[in-house]
DNA sequence: GCCAACGTTGGC
DNA sequence: GCCAACGTTGGC
């Protein structure tokens, strides 16, 4: 089993977006680096970090947990969708999503400055600047120490 | 809202 | 295959 940081746009779609949808299919990943991790690594099973830029803080406001292997990515062949892709076919879809359901929301986000100030978290990779990557494997260790020692 | 960092595109 | 131009991400 792996581990994983989703990032999501905090006024796009939210850890209480997820928690009202009780799950929700991770589509509008067009990233290769990103798709190839949903992809290939990601299982069902494998539990999340849910991630927030764009919000006051930016970090991480909960855990939800891959309901779904890979599958296809409706949004690309939807014209009106903001992530469609002519050049992808139902034939060979170029863009996938993993399901993902819902945890648990932190009591309080844990902020990428603690994630950045803290030793025991040395090498993660958002906390490299201009890290970009919306879908991010993250270590056991890391993950474990996160959940039992930054989390309530 | 700014802008640095990054990924992708396309001309050559 | 190189790289400039462009669009996007995301921290601040």
């Amino acid at each position: 089993m792996r581990y994983w940081l989703l990032k999501s746009e905090g006024d796009c779609y939210s850890i209480d977006d997820l928690h009202r949808d009780k799950q929700t299919a991770w589509t509008g990943i067009r990233n290769y680096q990103a798709r190839n991790f949903m992809r290939d690594d990601m299982k069902k099973g494998d539990l999340a970090l849910f991630y927030h830029s764009n919000s006051n803080p930016n970090g991480i406001y909960g855990i939800a947990k891959v309901v779904a292997n890979a599958h296809a990515d409706e949004t690309q062949f939807d014209k009106k969708d903001d992530h469609y892709d002519p050049t992808s076919t139902k034939a060979d879809p170029r863009w996938v999503c993993v399901d993902v359901a819902f945890v648990k929301k932190f009591k309080e986000p844990i902020s990428l400055t603690a994630i950045k100030h803290d030793p025991h978290l040395e090498g993660m990779m958002v906390r490299q600047t201009g890290s970009r990557l919306s879908v991010q494997p993250v270590s056991e260790t890391h993950f474990n120490y996160i959940v039992q020692h930054m989390s309530k």
